[in-house]
DNA sequence: AATATGTATGTAAAATTTCGAATATTTAAA
DNA sequence: TTTAAATATTCGAAATTTTACATACATATT
């Protein structure tokens, strides 16, 4: 493999590892719905701000969401549409897998 | 959120999850061309034998790869055609995140 | 100016993941 | 039967991620 498709590669997990989280897709599907800003998303999510606020801080790194500032909120958005492409690329390989082995769940 | 979106995020965390990792990720690109053995993926990837087994088993785990033995020989291939999908979707998320930053990309 | 609100961060602990080396297991070949 | 090859697994250590709590910081309101 040469060295470029590496490099790809790495870009590839950096997104993958960003998103490879419940909480992170979570805020991601929420995200498709409206902009939120972290007190919204932490009562959405269940989860205190501080928490909130770092997962978002992950998601911003990997260049996945957007922040606008308003006075003491700042309001989250997804930085493209691509993303929930791949949420539904997941959702297509885990429906396959599902049929793969519905035989074995019948009754 | 609903429970059952909870539950579907899970299943979409675990599939991130197991692909989220340079090597694994270079794995998938390698059973894109061909099923493989352990020894010749270590060989392409570069890695123990000992070290290809353990993400293989991560991405079996996860169902994206299936195993069929030979002997002593276990050949590797993708469980399904969906799973190069789902890094093409990411592959247009960093392209537009290029874009956006000016970055030369290659295709 | 004082206070409250929204957000981010420092820090340490807990949890999870990854790795390297050694060993085990299975099957084929000698 | 002995040896070799291919793969998998065990174990401890290292690295990374996630969390919880406290605190800081900026801005709006009183």
């Amino acid at each position: 493999m040469a060295n470029d498709d590496v490099a790809k590669n790495e870009l590839r997990a950096n997104i993958l590892k960003a998103l490879a989280n419940l909480t992170r897709v979570c805020i991601i599907e929420h995200l498709q719905d409206s902009p939120y800003n972290v007190t919204e998303l932490s009562k959405l999510l269940k989860e205190s701000s501080s928490i909130t606020s770092r997962h978002l801080n992950v998601l911003k790194q990997a260049g996945l969401i957007e922040q606008e500032k308003r006075g003491t909120t700042v309001i989250y958005s997804l930085a493209s549409d691509g993303i929930p492409d791949i949420l539904h690329s997941v959702d297509e390989v885990i429906k396959i897998n599902y049929e793969k082995y519905r035989v074995f769940f019948r009754e």
